[in-house]
DNA sequence: AGCTATTGTGAACAGCCATTCAAAAAATGA
DNA sequence: TCATTTTTTGAATGGCTGTTCACAATAGCT
């Protein structure tokens, strides 16, 4: 049987040339401005190959979007459960989020910036996910500060609050990079947000 | 001239209701999936009419944003033009935005998750329109925090990125706020993103 | 009321594109 | 080599929907 080993192999190699340069185009220039021929032409297949990849274009979109969001999710515990106290977990944190984003800048794009909310109703468990991945990144962040909060390290504030206002910062963060063309490494406004996030904007008494 | 006068008035009624019923579908549905009969329906104009208001479907969608997002803008930069001292000012900004944002949360959906970014190339003066539009809010925020830094009241951070900051707390509290299903009023949570933006998480000795 | 100008209508047209599938090409294996 | 199975192909199909425009309704005027 290592004929089938070996057509197994070239099935995903096939499967995942697609799925990179449909996210290529799909983050280019969204989902609805995409034809199947398009895709097909750069990524070297017929029309009718990508069918035996993907029932359709809806499913090779929802695939290509969920298999990237659980390598991004994947990669960004991996590193922050690395860490071992709390400033590190979430400069950690940080780090690895803008770290993804620059290696998939395109990809982020479709993804910060929404182009995921209204698609056809034959798309509402790509919705669903997307709220519960989000939903689940943000009890990920509140675990971390509650920890801090026991510890006394951190203010006893909501601690839900607290990760929307994590996340926020580096989504906002983000955003702005990706919309400012020339600018410096997106990394270089981890330790500024972790200044603001701990000490605030206030000047204090010392 | 007084025929002429009747008419307008009608005309800008008409134009009104169909811009306000295409404002719920769209937000509903996303651009590409809502039909010209669908809206022509909701508003109780045929769909030829339709096109006496406007141009076609682009022209609808980009109007309906353009006049929307300039009534925000407009709406906060009163407020926040009102009041007096630093503080003052920062909670209107927040306060002015999680009032617009309840008031017309279908809308925001729409705006808040993006829909905006990859629509066709005929669209690209409104894609332009945005990000100007975010660029300009960002330095009327960074203004008002310079005016802080100036007076020692802040600490002497940078003013782009504390404005940034500041703008992806009350971003990403009002998407907490739209997703999670019943919850307290958002501006419930101005308190909140005033304390964490000032002073921080962290733990102060005093 | 009757005649003209203005406004409203929605069926028909035209373009686009996801999907299919019959036929071609390639691979398999005796 | 050649028969058979598997894979690939892309033109043809069918459904959908933005836009148009000939006609209908209405309003304005004498």
């Amino acid at each position: 049987m290592e004929k089938l080993a070996r057509k197994e192999r070239e099935f995903r190699m096939h499967r995942m040339e697609i799925l990179e340069q449909a996210e290529k185009i799909f983050a280019a220039k969204g989902f609805h401005n995409v034809t199947m021929a398009e895709i097909a032409n750069a990524s070297g297949f017929s029309i009718g190959s990508l069918y035996q990849f993907f029932e359709g274009k809806d499913n090779l979109y929802t695939t290509m979007i969920t298999e990237k969001l659980d390598l991004m999710y994947g990669q960004i515990r991996e590193k922050v459960n690395m860490a071992e106290d709390l400033t590190e977990k979430i400069t950690m944190l940080i780090g690895a989020s803008f770290q993804f984003i620059e290696e998939n800048t395109d990809f982020c794009g479709l993804f910060l910036r929404g182009e995921t909310a209204p698609l056809s109703e034959l798309m509402a468990s790509l919705r669903q996910k997307l709220a519960d991945d989000h939903s689940q990144h943000l009890t990920f962040i509140e675990n971390i500060l509650k920890k801090g909060i026991k510890s006394r390290y951190l203010r006893p504030l909501n601690s839900r609050a607290m990760a929307a206002a994590l996340f926020g910062l580096i989504r906002s963060s983000a955003i702005d990079w990706m919309l400012l063309p020339a600018e410096e490494s997106l990394n270089s406004k981890k330790e500024f947000i972790m200044d603001i996030f701990l000490r605030g904007v206030i000047k204090h008494e010392k």
